[in-house]
DNA sequence: CTTGCCGGGGT
DNA sequence: ACCCCGGCAAG
């Protein structure tokens, strides 16, 4: 019965079309919990909350019979968007990410042409595209985890991959400046700061992991990429901690730029030192 | 290499 | 509580 309902969901042209306002959370279905219904095979069955999914596995996906471009580019590190079974009760848009652009679009071949034609200046038809398009937009759920898909476009492979995702020509300081960021929340701001209440559910901030991930955004690690789209949204809600540590997004906060009592009086006057540099611990002195 | 400081001790 | 330091990450 469920997967009737499923089915039928998905292929509605409400999914891929139709305007936001029909948007309605489905109350009493738990969207983290759906986390733990995905199909076997992409993701292991660890219940420890350790190990969430594989991406050796996630590659074993069913190619496509004709992707709009080599599979091996993009989809192969960030699987397949526009193709994957997706949450039956999230609204999906696109929203550019180029620089102080944002427009937003229901359809994904809408916001390649725009993309194409409006910033990479491009008259060709989407046959020839070499999928440039798609590094240049999002994917939003227009649903519960706004947050989630944030942190998707922040992990750009596994950690257990050695090679870096391959981006074409891509101008990394100005599309991850940060006013890319903002503008990507704008139509998501269903609360003050979506990236760090959004998450705040039951399951993930359970242990401040996630609201320490959120924090972290704001610093270095928002340059990590910008890459739209990709993993899994509930596999990425279901398990932020986690994924947090194995990316190797550690919890210890950046170090600050201010001179610290080490550094102004010197290895040779430490009793000029504030108690905590003393016992080298977070100066108090000299705050960040 | 140096610096800042977390985590984990000892008293 | 106070104090110390191994060891790590970042620069």
């Amino acid at each position: 019965m469920a997967a009737a309902a499923l089915t039928s969901l998905s292929t509605s042209p409400l999914l891929l079309g139709a305007p936001v306002t029909a948007f309605s959370p489905e109350p009493g279905l738990e969207p983290w919990k759906e986390a733990l219904v995905q199909p076997p095979g992409s993701y292991s069955s660890s219940n420890s909350g350790e190990w969430c999914w594989d991406l050796a596995s996630d590659q074993s996906s069913p190619s496509t019979p004709s992707p709009p471009l080599p599979p091996e580019a993009a989809h192969f590190l960030f699987g397949e968007p526009t193709l994957r079974k997706r949450k039956s009760s999230a609204q999906v848009m696109f929203q550019c990410l180029w620089k102080s652009c944002g427009k937003v679009l229901s359809t994904a071949s809408g916001m390649q042409r725009h993309i194409r034609l409006v910033h990479l200046g491009r008259q060709a038809e989407p046959e020839q595209s070499d999928g440039e398009e798609d590094f240049y937009y999002t994917e939003l759920d227009i649903g519960v985890d706004t947050l989630t898909d944030r942190l998707s476009s922040l992990t750009p492979v596994s950690p257990t991959a050695s090679m870096p995702p391959v981006f074409p020509r891509l101008e990394l300081p100005e599309l991850l400046e940060p006013p890319a960021l903002p503008s990507l929340l704008q139509p998501l701001t269903l609360s003050p700061h979506p990236m760090l209440t959004s998450v705040d559910t039951p399951q993930a901030c359970h242990s401040h992991h996630a609201c320490q991930v959120g924090e972290a955004i704001g610093g270095s690690w928002g340059q990590i990429s910008g890459r739209s789209g990709a993993l899994q949204r509930n596999e990425v809600r279901a398990c932020v901690p986690a994924l947090a540590t194995r990316m190797g997004m550690s919890l210890r906060k950046p170090r600050g730029d201010a001179k610290k009592c080490r550094k102004v009086y010197g290895m040779d006057h430490r009793d000029l030192w504030c108690t905590a540099c003393r016992w080298k611990k977070a100066c108090q002195r000299f705050l960040d």
